[in-house]
DNA sequence: CTGAAAGCGCTTACAG
DNA sequence: CTGAAAGCGCTTACAG
């Protein structure tokens, strides 16, 4: 009969005949073992099988062996691709990923910097996605003593990989503007807290810069990183009496949404509109959107490597890299050039 | 200058001038202290910035305040959504939630079942989505000692919340052979460790039973849950000669390839074939796509919560629940009378 | 109500 | 090469 209870380091070294810190020693594979005592333990462990509490080596300095990720929202595309890629890499470097989505809301993200104090103590570093942060947050970030890297983010003091935000959403906005359209509505995702929005919304407005046009307010609307916002805040656009003849949504969930939203008021693409997202998703290429393809996995990965390289040498004083992927514009059947 | 190294109990103790103890039972709101040293110990906490270490509690017993969601693979549209419903519930009952994702992956989900043991100490439950498991492992799982709740399985020994995946299978075979259909294929997740694909093909094969009609095996064919894996297995129905005039996809992503595939080889839909799905994705109505809605966030919210009730009472013997939520048929355009 | 002492499971100097 | 002792930060009986 199995003890019902966990095995300890004491009963290995009870039924070994050898101490407990030769014990510890040899599970360790320390010097200073000889070959019969290490024998002894490794024998008497397997048939306790007996495993190191991990709380109780050096509770006091010691490294968690989790890594967060922090994700504005962990339902959209992008966000479930980037955190899988990022699990795998975590997980074969040996680390537990613990998943942390603000799922959208004010109150959730200030209740995480609340606890970030607190949050420090359970893992050893975070992985932070597309957050756009304040410098007092950044401030917040830097002091809690983890190591950090993130996806998406610009002028940060740690490790960031990303796409150029400004370069993709240029391109799309040049690919529209090319097209004829001067008209041009975006959906944007600037009342979320998305990193990636910024640069985009440079890129677009610099874009119309360069053909001497001004970006409109009133056909400027926000929509989160979903279909249903990207729906809503199309139906919103045209419920205002907008009539763009084109538009460029900051990702390929917004454009499908807002596909839908201009079937359901009889304006067809891309008679009417033309449309264009970001992203690449794997629907896109079905329903013919024109997008800016960027990889999301690799860019998840790679932060994610940059986060473990972090932690393996963290007392070398360390100049912070930006690594940027390269995007690519893919034009298909949503836009079209204006008659 | 604030000391750089985290403050310990004890720093507290010589702050407040009370013993190590009385601090320890202040800080954790137990019986036994007066309000004056209450105040003065929170005062000295405070003012140290002093957070207990978790980690030095009961290093022994110790729960570990995190909680395991294993899904086998986490990037598509159901598991994303289930993933981030119960990763709510669990924070709000003061658990960090790991993510662990099979990835699809054999290898993997052998590496996960070897590595239990150690899993077991870092966590203090584990939420299981839809995994298909054989005796061996529902035994492994069970012996591991850690609290269990399960999305999407059947007949497990713990609790489990999913909603009749049989009738929900039947209901959308059911409307095909309808809708005059006999020549049915099924894109199903057989190949996959998905646990909801054994009931779905029994309630397919009950409704052609019902109709006096068998399975053929030609027409059933291997798809995972991703929009490439339907169109790669659609693709491959086709390539093979077989020329269903309805197809049944045991999720909406794969029943998306499977029209993007259709379309490729210039099958028209619903005209040459029909196509329902399961789920009732977001991009399902935009694309007229007839399907079985389930709710899935509210299952993976209501499995969360059984959860973290059964490491409430630990203690009490406990009878598994198995609770079944609602689904609907939700007819669109992709299906149609044969004619 | 309060604190000295022992203990949790493990590791780290330090003697031998 | 090996082990007795002290220690990690915190908690839990147990005296007072």
């Amino acid at each position: 009969m199995v003890s019902t209870h966990r095995a300890t380091i004491q009963d290995v070294a009870v039924l070994s005949g050898l101490s407990i810190c030769t014990v510890s020693r040899a599970l360790r594979h320390l010097p200073n073992v000889s070959e019969r005592e290490q024998e002894q333990v490794a024998g008497a462990a397997a048939k306790l099988g007996y495993k190191a509490l991990a709380a109780a080596s050096r509770p006091e300095g010691g490294r968690t062996g989790s890594l967060a990720i922090v994700a504005p929202t962990a339902t959209s595309w992008f966000f479930a691709q980037a955190v899988e890629a990022a699990e795998e890499v975590l997980g074969d470097s040996g680390y537990d990923t613990v998943l942390i989505s603000l799922r959208n809301q004010d109150s959730v993200r200030r209740q995480f910097f609340a606890d970030l104090g607190n949050l420090a103590q359970r893992v050893d570093g975070l992985l932070l996605l597309t957050m756009d942060l304040v410098p007092g947050e950044v401030a917040a970030l830097e002091a809690c003593g983890l190591a950090i890297a993130s996806v998406g983010m610009e002028n940060v003091p740690w490790d960031n990989v990303a796409i150029d935000d400004e370069h993709a959403a240029w391109q799309a906005t040049q690919h529209l503007l090319g097209l004829g359209h001067w008209d041009l509505a975006v959906l944007s995702s600037n009342e979320h807290p998305v990193a990636t929005e910024t640069p985009r919304f440079r890129g677009f407005k610099r874009a119309l810069d360069e053909h001497h046009l001004t970006v409109h307010p009133d056909l400027v609307v926000c929509a989160g990183p979903s279909i249903d916002d990207g729906r809503r805040a199309m139906a919103e656009l045209i419920a205002r009496g907008a009539s763009p003849t084109a538009v460029f949504a900051h990702c390929d969930e917004a454009a499908f949404g807002a596909l839908k939203a201009l079937r359901e008021y009889g304006l067809s693409v891309p008679k009417n509109v033309s449309v264009i997202g970001m992203d690449n998703h794997p629907m896109s290429g079905f329903l013919g959107l024109s997008t800016v393809a960027q990889p999301v996995a690799d860019q998840g990965a790679f932060a994610a490597n940059l986060l473990c390289e972090r932690l393996l040498n963290t007392e070398t004083p360390h100049q912070p890299s930006n690594h940027l992927l390269d995007t690519k514009l893919i034009e298909r059947k949503t836009t079209r050039h204006k008659r």
